[in-house]
DNA sequence: CTATAATAGTCCGTATTAGAACTAATTAAC
DNA sequence: GTTAATTAGTTCTAATACGGACTATTATAG
């Protein structure tokens, strides 16, 4: 016998970090809902709106670099960037000093998508960030990047 | 003119939420891929077993239930719980009372793959968990309330 | 009592998603 | 300098994921 530590499928529930894991989860969950729900009226699923404005005011970026930047895995970014040259508005050039490279840029078009949702879709989400305080923000981030630290150590 | 309140594509980056906005999505991914990693040994995807545990302690939910707990649409629970039908871990039956409810219960098997993994699973993300202080859990707690709150309202 | 609305699941189409096997190109080892 | 290891993308499979159309069942309106 040693205490009460032992995690059996009865107590499981009740251990003191389960509130707290909910919680990350519906709070993503919510913000995720609501970040989706930005485009309901353009035709960019979030994942394709993520690329473009990663790709906006910069000269191009290789396919690594996107997906360490949006966190979308290279197996996936390949279907992605792929409905997005179909709709014109990326185009891919090879690298000529590494061949392996593969360097995706936005169109004329797809900069002219940036310009105009990127904007909207960063004061549509303002609207509800807005209603945290300074001193919200400032525990929020903080509180976020320890969880951040504490499943990547 | 008008201050500096206007978003433009070349400012929208600088906005005082994006660290927390950013925060919030690599606290969670990072949590996420934690989460799975804990079931690389077994067979079960990180939504199947999040219903095996739904389900668990309970004698049996239906589809609606299930989908407000686990956060699944329910077009994609009709797969799921299939594909942990096939496995023999659940069964369907009708409501008598009202045919249009599915209930979904857990089989023997599926208890006992429960009463194992579940306990397993808890005790793997507390490892993680147990890296915050009781001050931390409960700041961290009332983050992400608030969090969930704003975008909900 | 009957037409209508609401609810519960299923099915379908499109788009992720992770991971593993594969190809091509570059770098490192010897 | 050729072989081995590494790196960058592609392709493939299985499983989500959302939303809309559809069916069956129950509740509501008149």
């Amino acid at each position: 016998m040693h205490g009460d530590s032992q995690i059996t499928h009865e107590n499981a529930t009740n251990q003191n970090f389960m509130p707290v894991m909910r919680a990350l989860v519906h709070a993503y969950q919510a913000f995720s809902a609501y970040d989706m729900s930005g485009y309901a009226q353009v035709d960019l699923t979030v994942p394709q709106a993520d690329v473009i404005f990663t790709l906006g005011n910069t000269g191009g970026l290789c396919f690594k670099d996107i997906g360490e930047k949006t966190l979308i895995t290279k197996g996936t970014l390949t279907g992605v960037i792929e409905r997005l040259e179909n709709k014109g508005l990326v185009k891919k050039t090879h690298a000529p000093e590494d061949r392996r490279h593969v360097i995706v840029t936005l169109t004329a078009k797809g900069r002219k998508i940036f310009e105009k949702e990127f904007p909207r879709q960063i004061a549509f989400l303002k609207q509800k960030f807005d209603l945290l305080s300074k001193q919200e923000l400032k525990e929020a981030e903080r509180v976020l990047l320890r969880l951040q630290e504490i499943f990547t150590s």
